[in-house]
RNA sequence: GCAGGUGUGGCGGAACGGUAGACGCGGCGGAUUCAAAAUCCGCUUCCCGAAAGGGAGUGUGGGUUCGAUUCCCACCACCUGUACCA
């Protein structure tokens, strides 16, 4: 008999399944259409045991779609611009787009031999001009229906290095090559205008339904709306232009415990003041230290200067507050000006007791209400507080009443606006880096800032022009170096000009890839017949990391391109269902060096045994579990290695056995062993079957029972993503199999429906064991195995007897027994009789077909 | 800081408000074997007990319920995002 041998059959039907162009997208006949997407990687340079996983997945619901009958779309692409090409570059000299591209390479000579069934004509990564010149079309296109424009933002700015750096280039404040402070500064920038779009992708949050609900809650957080209101506060003598400040508040109702107006560092009255402040400006720049996220900002010190400026309160003028500028008010949300509740806002408080500021309080508790003190009182705004001076005549009222009543009132005075606003930002697509798309705009001294035309597209990046020229010795955006690159005519009047070197954000790379998948070759930015055909993603995969933005910027570009018709009007949310999979960690061994630092070691360094880990020399290692994996840590596993040893099948099935699909799975070394043996084991069972000529007998009923559940058991789970719950069944349905003593026809039946259920998780294994038996065909063409509803059914069932809610004795009753009599064979189980000593139970509920509890 | 999530045996994890620990790993015992590997069979939450049985138990502390891993409140720890990492 031959033994499992992965080497020798994944390959087999690998080059089968490419013969047969099974998995080759096509619009034949009625099928139905399914596309399922994972989130394409980044070309990294190798394939993650993280990447099989999604994959797996992926590829799990392609291949099952496949066999139910559908025409599956499930392509393979590579998110191929961004920093760590030009870093590597940097680093180790070489282009970005020589290391990208045999980074593409290697990465799918690693995908290949894990037999997924892809569609692998349709691949493209987003660094080939063909798709990001057809970027540049869709951003004239954006540009012309309104949805871009230019305007001043705040960047990284390192001044030693004389560069913009990203966030993740910003350490405890310092830049990472030339650790000088970063300052923020301002730079004019290209931005897409998501904010116009605010509501409707608040508003279509709610028909998502196959969504999960923590990344609609996420969303609709992001977005953020909130409604308040706008005002003035009156200077008492006007400066540098300024008669007064617009505030924009969410707690109008609070009026009167203001206790000081705060502008923003960068807000426009700060800017005019610093001019003829030196103590403001040394003030201010030290506010502007630091980096720019949102993180950095409200973690940072809370900072103020006093303008010596006072504003009138709208509703005593007599009531003068002092005007200061504090680091914590973003200019970007609302007005960059704001009213200080130090009574009711924690922030606030800490500030005012910081710099000695009055806290006046608006209301109490209804009962015990104290004075604040150094805890601000923010009760929810649901809850009913009394009011102690309120305006508009409050006396007990909820927060959210208050700040109603408030707003009519001041509009009816005329002394404000109630206003919706949106925390969600205009999206900043200027980056000045090199090994991105380019911003298709020229700059003319006569003409101005002039869209480049769409026939001189792609503008292309030197070194895809044939001009290799670049030069990364130095910080900063080579393109604005670049001798020539940057010369051009003008579109509009043929003279002399310059080109935009500002390059395109990669999450505009990723906000359209999925349309693109449906006609990659096309000479436009899609195809209306394919993308009306294909769209939209059925399933779409990846990591909840991306729960925000990058799905946030997918259903807006998703949005613009039907505004320019690139897609359907039904494309407007471009994912159907989503699903967002947990990592793969792995445990971390550690030593700790003389040093003191801790030593990472590698797994195939550390010797196992029983549950403690140990070097070739004897030491024992310390064992960190669940760690994510990470190089510098030495905890990566390598899906080439286990490739080698197990075959493909094997980790295919094992990152879907362990953990369910959306949690974390921790990779060990022990469990890709079981998962080994276990499909050694299906394909031993297979040989017997196949070899086996016993004769039908009394025990085939009870086995082809169990298949007929676990048919039902395994594809409820493939279609609510219970992998693991699948995987469990199957091995409890191998038990059986193996057990069983039933005929060899039977046996057989079992067997070929076995591999089927297995064969979306471990194809090759499948396919083999499939022909080994007869069957007809590839089974990945064969249609999905059907539960048989008659041999679901039991007649008996087994109720548990609770007792005071423990669990005491059970009794197996029919299944359609009355409740009367369940409990008439409960009552006389003999844990019952001995609890009750003879009393009366004070309550017996029976729940049908669940449990019996008896209450004494 | 803010937003979202997660927390169950020695380990990964299972459980429409209804038998907590399915399935797998590890461990223990047995079969097979000259022996081993491989394979097969059984046991395995913890504590007390020879057993029958009893007690405790799902991050911590409260609450709702006949019954809570599941629902509610407060807290702790960890993970993700935080708009220039992708």
């Amino acid at each position: 008999m031959s033994r499992y041998d992965p080497s020798v059959i994944e390959p087999k039907w690998q080059s089968a399944w490419d013969k047969a162009q099974t998995f080759r997208a096509t619009r034949d006949g009625d099928k139905p259409k399914y596309y399922v997407l994972e989130m394409f990687p980044y070309p990294s340079g190798r394939i993650h045991i993280g990447h099989v996983r999604n994959y797996t997945m992926g590829d799990v619901i392609a291949r099952y779609k496949l066999s139910t009958g559908h025409n599956v779309l499930h392509p393979m692409g590579f998110d191929a611009f961004g920093m760590p090409a030009e870093n590597a570059a940097m680093k180790s000299g070489g282009h970005p787009k020589t290391w990208t591209y045999e980074n593409i390479d290697t990465m799918v000579e690693q995908m290949k031999p894990l037999g997924f069934g892809l569609d692998w004509s349709r691949m493209f990564a987003t660094c080939d001009p063909e798709y990001y010149g057809q970027q540049q079309a869709l951003f004239l296109d954006f540009l012309e229906a309104g949805l871009v424009y230019r305007k001043n933002a705040i960047v990284n700015w390192d001044p030693v290095d004389m560069t913009v750096l990203a966030n993740e280039q910003v350490i405890d404040g310092k830049g990472w090559r030339s650790g000088a402070d970063v300052e923020r500064r301002e730079l004019t920038q290209w931005f897409f205008k998501i904010s116009g779009m605010a509501g409707e992708l608040l508003d279509a949050i709610d028909s998502l339904d196959e969504w999960p609900a923590k990344v609609k809650l996420m969303q609709q957080n992001w977005i953020g709306k909130s409604r308040g209101l706008q005002f003035a506060w009156d200077l008492t003598e006007p400066t540098h232009g300024h008669d007064k400040i617009e505030v924009y508040t969410t707690r109008p109702d609070t009026l009167m415990g203001a206790s000081f107006l705060g502008l923003s560092p960068d807000h426009p009255l700060t800017k005019a003041l610093e001019a003829d402040n030196p103590d403001l400006a040394a003030a201010v720049a030290e506010m502007r230290r630091g980096g720019t996220t949102e993180e950095a900002l409200e973690k940072a010190e809370k900072l103020g200067f006093d303008t010596g400026l006072k504003v009138q309160h709208p509703l005593d003028p007599s009531w003068e507050i002092p005007v200061w500028v504090a680091n914590f008010i973003l200019m970007d949300y609302g007005t960059g000006a704001i009213f200080a509740c130090p009574a009711h806002d924690q922030r606030d408080l800490d500030f005012c007791r910081k710099y000695d500021l009055p806290v006046i309080d608006t209301f109490r508790a209804l009962e015990n209400g104290t004075p604040v003190e150094n805890e601000a009182f923010v009760p929810l705004k649901t809850e009913k507080v009394r009011w102690l001076n309120h305006f508009a005549g409050l006396d007990v009222a909820t927060g959210q009443e208050a700040v109603d009543t408030t707003i009519d009132w001041m509009q009816a005075k005329g002394l404000g606006e109630g206003v919706e606003k949106f925390r969600l930002r205009d999206w900043g697509l200027s980056r000045q880096r090199y090994w991105g798309c380019p911003i298709p705009i020229v700059y003319c001294d006569t003409c101005g800032v002039v869209p480049e035309k769409k026939e001189n597209l792609p503008i292309a990046l030197p070194f895809d022009n044939g001009n290799e020229e670049i030069d990364f010795s130095v910080p900063g955006n080579p393109l604005d170096r670049h001798p020539t690159w940057r010369d051009c005519a003008c579109p509009k009047c043929g003279a002399p000009a310059k080109r935009e070197t500002d390059t395109m954000d990669t999450f505009v790379d990723s906000s359209w890839y999925y349309a693109r998948f449906t006609a990659p070759r096309a000479e436009t930015p899609t195809d209306p017949d394919e993308a009306n055909y294909w769209m939209n993603v059925d399933q779409y995969i990846g990591g909840i990391e991306h729960a925000i933005l990058h799905l946030l910027y997918s259903r807006f570009f998703a949005r613009g391109m039907i505004k320019t018709g690139h897609l359907p009007e039904t494309a407007a949310e471009p994912f159907n269902a989503l699903f967002t999979q947990g990592m793969v960690t792995h445990a971390i061994f550690q030593t700790t060096g003389k040093d003191g630092r801790p030593v990472y070691h590698y797994p195939e360094d550390v010797d196992l045994r029983d549950g403690k880990g140990f070097l070739n020399d004897g030491t024992e290692v310390t064992i960190v579990p669940s760690a994510k994996m990470s190089k510098s840590k030495n905890n990566v596993v390598d899906p080439m290695h286990i490739i080698a040893q197990y075959g493909a099948d094997t980790a295919r099935w094992f990152v879907l056995s362990d953990s369910p699909p959306e949690r974390d799975v921790e990779w060990t070394a022990s469990g890709a062993e079981a998962a080994h043996k276990h499909l050694s084991r299906v394909y031993r069972v297979a040989a017997e079957a196949a070899a086996s000529d016993a004769p039908g007998n009394d025990h085939d009923t009870a086995l082809l029972k169990e298949m007929h559940k676990a048919i039902f058991d395994v594809t409820q789970g493939v279609e609510s993503f219970g992998f693991n719950a699948s995987i469990a069944k199957l091995y409890a349905f191998t038990n059986t199999v193996a057990k069983s003593k039933a005929g060899s026809a039977a046996k057989r039946e079992a067997v070929k429906t076995l591999v089927h259920l297995m064969s979306p998780m471990t194809p090759h294994l499948a396919e083999e064991v499939w022909s080994m038996l007869g069957g007809e065909g590839l089974i990945a063409n064969a249609p999905w195995p059907v539960a048989d509803e008659k041999m679901l059914v039991e007649d008996s069932v087994t109720l548990p007897i609770q007792i005071n809610g423990k669990r005491r004795g059970e009794i197996t009753v029919a299944k359609d027994l009355d409740k009367a009599e369940v409990e008439r064979q409960a009552l006389a189980h003999e844990a019952v009789q001995r609890a009750l000593d003879g009393a009366t139970p004070k309550k017996v509920i029976v729940v049908p077909g669940r449990i019996v509890n008896v209450v004494v």
